[in-house]
DNA sequence: GTATAAAACTAACAATCGTTAGTTTTGTTA
DNA sequence: TAACAAAACTAACGATTGTTAGTTTTATAC
């Protein structure tokens, strides 16, 4: 449908915005001037302001666990599926860079079902990442400095790639997934 | 002087509210609302609402741009330099967890010279990290995966920690970094 | 070329924003 | 208790916010 792709259009020229200044500072006349047209035109194309960011938002999130809950239910290791969630986080990161600022800045601006849905999808992922790096431990796969250590720094570096990666010019996601799983699962020194 | 001591009562307070909902996303009147009082009395203390974020953000800046230059000044070895700075971001995160929120996410929203100078502490700060890795691997002290990557990551984590720290009870700091220090430098497998 | 739908426009609304001016209350010191 | 300063108040301002109503332009199909 051709609304649909004006739609889209509006939704991606948000997430830029967003990304730059946040949801609460970029304003309806902000992104009509990056669209090139008026305020009131968008209301053509969309229902509210808090649409556009829960359709950011919802549509992250929901990918997120869709990737999380093949990774669980696969039968490979936790340092596998470990691999496979930084693996996850790239690919996503690559295709929506802009998105991702929404949802770590400002997906607490969702409003009602929208924020309660996100919220428990984010729960849910924490726990599952969790429960893998849990096992891996147990398994003796895993060094067992501090469990919640490993979740925090792991997804802390995962959740900042949005930032990090268009900085980078012409990084190959092979290569990239390579090193990041070197680094933040061998170390260092 | 007591108007001073009133003055960070209000810096305080505006540290948690924009921690939670962001800088522009928290008005006068909810900050005054948190204080007890009225919107048009915070100006008997404060000059505008700009001025409280810049005071939450610069005297951080400040703290860690003087931290980093004294561990850059020492003759330590570059590991013993990236420990000193876990070190220094756990300290500064123990002291002013709420304020590490506005530098995160709202530094932005700076006007003018403090954007400027903010811009520059930032930069600073990130150069001399990379110089300390860059040593690091010349001196064979550091595996050379990608230097970038390592910078990255690590600053993540550590920019991270004002989200996770409030989060773990009874956490002691000096176990904290051995743990922190153990799981960024020595990794998880 | 006329009909229809998509997408833009102008104009304006009620609410809320940061902030100011002027006044009153509170607390301290002589 | 008189004097003074600190810190609160009421009332309001001009600007900006998200959004709506109604209208006009643009593009598509017959």
């Amino acid at each position: 449908m051709k609304q649909e792709s004006r739609k889209q259009e509006i939704v991606n020229a948000a997430a830029i915005l967003f990304k730059e200044k946040g949801y609460s500072a970029v304003t309806m006349r902000d992104l009509a001037t990056a669209m090139g047209i008026k305020a009131a035109s968008l209301y053509n194309h969309i229902q509210s302001k808090q649409e556009i960011l829960s359709t950011i938002i919802i549509e992250l999130a929901e990918e997120f666990t869709s990737g999380m809950n093949q990774i669980v239910s696969s039968d490979r290791s936790s340092i596998q599926k470990l691999e496979n969630i930084i693996s996850l986080h790239i690919d996503v990161t690559l295709r929506n860079a802009d998105g991702l600022a929404s949802l770590n800045n400002d997906w607490m601006h969702l409003e009602e079902d929208n924020l309660l849905y996100f919220e428990k999808m984010r729960q849910d992922y924490e726990d599952n990442f969790r429960q893998i790096v849990k096992k891996g431990v147990d398994m003796n796969e895993i060094k067992s400095n501090n469990i919640e250590i490993i979740v925090f720094s792991t997804l802390s570096t995962l959740r900042t790639l949005y930032l990090w990666y268009p900085k980078q010019k012409n990084i190959d996601a092979n290569i990239l997934k390579k090193d990041m799983i070197s680094v933040l699962l061998q170390g260092v020194v």
